[in-house]
RNA sequence: GCGCCUGUAGCUCAGCGGAUAGAGCACUAGCCUCCGGAGCUAGGGGCCACAGGUUCAAAUCCUGUCAGGCGCGCCA
C-alpha cells in the first residue's frame, strides 16, 4: 500500500512481528487482513493504533489482549521504529513512533511536492469518467453545477491513485429533447413575425428560448418565415443546439471543469454504432420483438424487467443509444467506466450494467456515482424553481455570485449521495462561517508568514535544510501526524468516489494550523522592545503562557517555518483534487 | 405497491465493525502593544428514528417498522 513513510515502517513492522509469531507456531494462521493504522483520538493512545489483534482474536480462539502481546513480543528492534508499545484495554496496540522517523515526514512532502498523497493504486489502468452530459436544450442549473464539481474532483482523485483518466461529456443532441428546442425557438421565432403559434406540448420555455429567437432574427431576418416548417425547425434546431453547446462550454470554462472528449449521440446512429450494438444483442438472443416494439433481454441480468429500445412507430428510444454509447465505451478498452448521474437516474443502474454484462464484462466495470439534488436557499430560504416554466437560477447565476472556487467546495462539502442545500447568503460571506475561506486562510496564512520572514531577512528554509531537531512542542507533532494521514485519505477517498472527505481532511488540517498559530510563535517579535512581560496583558492564561515561555532560537523558526512550509504544500495539493485555488493572499 | 437514497447535538453534517460518538453554525463566557482576528480558547448541549438479531465488540452489519426525498413510460 502506497503511504507515508511513517506508516510503511509500522505496517512493515508489524508484518514482521506476525509473520515470526506465524512461523514460531505462536500464531495458528499465516495470512491476515491489511494491517489498519488509525490516529488515536487521545494523546495517551499514542501516535498510532492498531486494532490488528482484535481483528485476529476469534480467528486465533484467544483473547484479543493475548494475541497483542504476542505481535509485541515479536516486534523485532522495536527501538527501531517506536519509542514505546503498548496493549490498551481491548486490546488495541498503542504505539509511539519515534520522533525522528515523523520529522522525516515533512522532507518526504518536500520531495514529493506536488506528488505527496498520489499513489499507485490505478497502476495505469485506464477509466474513463463521464459526466455532466446536461442535455443542450437550456442552460445548465446547479444540480449540472454539483455532478460537474463531483464528476471532476472523482477525475482528479482517480488520476492521483495512478489511473489514467479520460473526462468524457454525453452529448445528447439526438431525439425527441433537440427537436423539442428546435420546435420552441421555432415557435418563437414566428410569434416575433406577427404569426400566431403556440408552443409546441411540452415545449421548452423561458427567456433563453425568446433570446434564442431574437439572435436567429437578428442573422437571418425573416428568411426563416417564408420557409417550409419542416426546413424552417430544422434550421432552428441546428441554431440552438450549436448556440447552447457553446453556452455550455463557455459555462464549464468559467467553472474551470474541463473535458477530454465531447461524445456526440448523434454520431452513434450516422455511424451505425446503434444497429451494430443491437444486431449483437439480437445475435447474442438477447433482443427480441413483441407488440410491434423491439426489447433488451435486460431482465437476464438482473433487471426487474425487459426495456424497450425500438418503439411501435419504429423510433429508437434512448436506450438503444446509450447501450450503443457504453458498449463504444467498453469497446475503446477502458479497464473502468465511472459515470456520474443525479440521483433520480438511480433506477437506470440496474439496466446500464446488464448492457455492460450483455456485451461480455463483468458488470462492475460500470460505476455510477449518484449526486443527490440541490435545493438552493438564500439566507435560509428557499429559492424556488420551476423548471418547466424556464425559471431556475442557472449555474453560470451562481458561478458569477460566489465564485468557481466557493460553488465548487459547497457541492463537494456533503457526501454527494445526500441532499445538499446550498445557501447563496453564507457562501458569499468572507468570514469564518464560511468553510472555503476557512481553508484557504490556512494556505494563505503559511503565504504571508514566508512574506513576512523574507522581508526581514530571515530565512525560510526547506526541511532538509532546516534543523527538524528543533522541533519538540507536541502541537507541531500533531500537525505532522496529520500531514502523514494525507495519503490514506486520498486514497481512501479515491477507492470510494467520495471527494467529500478531502474536504474534511482539510478543514481539520487548517483547524490544526489556525490553532498552531496562534498558540505559538514562529517569527521572532518584529519590535525592538521586549515583550516578554506581555502575560500581563493577555487574560487567556493558558494560551499566553504557552506563547511566552518558549525559547524561540534561529533553529526554532526556521523548523516551524520548514513545517508551514509543508502544511501549505499539502492544502495545496488537497485542494487541487477538488479542483479548486490556493491564494497567496486574500 | 415495488426499488434506491436519507433519519446522529437546536440547525447543517462527518464517522459506516472497535477505546469516553465528532466538526461547523447557533448559544454562553473570554482573547488583538506581537508573524493577517477571514483567527483562537473554554462551556453547555446526544435513548446515533424505533424494535429485534449477528458479534468478544454495533451509530456502523442483518431483519422488520416508522418518517422524509427520489424513481418506477414504447420520456431523457
Amino acid at each position: 500500500m502506497p503511504r507515508d513513510i511513517v506508516r510503511d515502517r509500522v505496517t512493515s513492522a508489524l508484518q514482521d512481528a506476525l509473520q515470526q509469531a506465524s512461523q514460531k507456531g505462536q500464531l495458528t494462521i499465516n495470512s491476515w487482513p491489511p494491517i489498519a493504522l488509525d490516529l488515536p483520538k487521545r494523546p495517551e493512545w499514542g501516535d498510532l493504533a492498531t486494532a490488528i489483534a482484535m481483528n485476529l482474536a476469534s480467528q486465533e480462539r484467544r483473547a484479543p489482549r493475548d494475541v497483542a502481546q504476542t505481535i509485541l513480543d515479536n516486534l523485532d528492534q522495536p527501538r527501531a521504529v517506536f519509542d514505546h508499545v503498548e496493549i490498551a484495554a481491548p486490546g488495541f496496540l498503542n504505539m509511539t513512533v519515534k520522533r525522528d522517523l515523523w520529522r522525516n515526514v515533512l522532507a518526504q512532502i518536500e520531495t514529493e511536492g506536488g506528488a505527496y498523497g498520489c499513489n499507485d493504486l490505478g497502476k495505469g489502468r485506464r477509466v474513463l469518467v463521464e459526466y455532466v452530459s446536461a442535455n443542450p436544450t437550456g442552460p445548465m442549473h446547479i444540480g449540472h453545477g454539483r455532478g460537474a464539481a463531483v464528476g471532476d474532483a472523482v477525475a482528479n482523485l482517480l488520476r492521483a491513485s495512478g489511473f489514467d483518466v479520460s473526462r468524457e461529456y454525453y452529448i445528447n443532441d439526438a431525439g425527441r429533447q433537440v427537436k423539442l428546442l428546435g420546435q420552441s425557438v421555432y415557435a418563437r421565432y414566428q410569434q416575433r413575425h406577427g404569426r400566431t403559434v403556440a408552443l409546441p406540448e411540452d415545449g421548452y420555455q423561458g427567456a433563453y428560448i425568446d433570446h434564442l429567437a431574437e439572435r436567429l432574427h437578428e442573422s437571418l431576418g425573416t428568411e426563416l418565415a417564408d420557409l417550409p416548417a419542416a426546413e424552417a425547425q430544422q434550421r432552428c434546431q441546428e441554431f440552438a443546439y450549436r448556440e447552447m453547446m457553446h453556452v455550455i462550454r463557455e459555462d464549464l470554462r468559467t467553472f474551470r471543469v474541463t473535458f477530454d472528449s465531447w461524445f456526440s449521440e448523434a454520431s452513434l446512429l450516422s455511424s451505425g454504432a446503434v444497429t451494430a450494438a443491437l444486431d449483437e444483442l439480437r445475435r447474442r438472443d438477447l433482443l427480441f420483438d413483441q407488440e410491434g416494439a423491439s426489447w433488451f433481454r435486460s431482465s437476464s441480468y438482473g433487471d426487474e424487467k425487459d426495456r424497450v429500445i425500438r418503439k411501435q412507430d419504429g423510433e429508437y428510444t434512448y436506450l438503444a443509444s446509450d447501450i450503443a454509447y457504453h458498449r463504444d465505451k467498453l469497446q475503446r478498452g477502458y479497464d473502468q467506466l465511472v459515470d456520474v448521474w443525479g440521483a433520480d437516474h438511480h433506477g437506470y443502474i440496474p439496466r446500464m450494467q446488464a448492457v455492460v454484462e450483455a456485451f461480455g464484462y463483468p458488470k462492475d466495470r460500470l460505476r455510477v456515482v449518484l449526486v443527490q439534488m440541490v435545493t438552493l436557499m438564500r439566507g435560509g430560504k428557499k429559492v424556488e424553481m420551476s423548471k418547466r416554466a424556464g425559471e431556475f437560477v442557472t449555474l453560470r447565476e451562481v458561478v458569477d455570485e460566489v465564485g468557481a472556487d466557493v460553488a465548487k467546495f459547497f457541492f463537494l462539502m456533503r457526501s454527494s449521495d445526500r441532499h445538499l442545500d446550498f445557501d447563496l447568503e453564507l457562501a458569499k460571506q468572507q468570514s469564518a462561517d464560511n468553510p472555503v475561506y476557512y481553508v484557504q486562510y490556512a494556505h494563505a496564512r503559511v503565504a504571508s508568514l514566508v512574506r513576512v520572514a523574507e522581508s526581514r531577512g530571515i530565512a525560510v528554509p526547506k526541511p532538509s535544510g532546516a534543523d527538524l531537531s528543533a522541533l519538540v512542542d507536541p502541537d507541531e507533532f500533531t500537525l505532522i501526524r496529520k500531514l502523514s494521514a494525507y495519503p490514506s485519505v486520498v486514497e481512501h477517498s479515491a477507492l470510494a468516489l467520495e471527494p467529500h472527505r478531502i474536504v474534511f481532511y482539510l478543514q481539520e488540517l487548517a483547524q490544526l494550523l489556525h490553532t498552531f498559530y496562534f498558540k505559538h510563535r514562529i517569527l521572532p517579535p518584529a519590535a525592538e522592545g521586549d515583550s516578554t512581560d506581555a502575560g500581563q496583558f493577555v487574560k487567556d492564561a493558558t494560551v499566553a503562557s504557552v506563547k511566552h515561555r518558549e525559547q524561540l532560537t534561529p533553529q526554532v523558526t526556521g523548523a516551524r517555518l520548514a513545517l508551514m512550509g509543508q502544511v501549505a504544500q499539502v492544502v495545496r495539493n488537497g485542494l487541487g483534487l477538488l479542483g479548486v485555488t490556493a491564494p497567496e493572499r486574500m
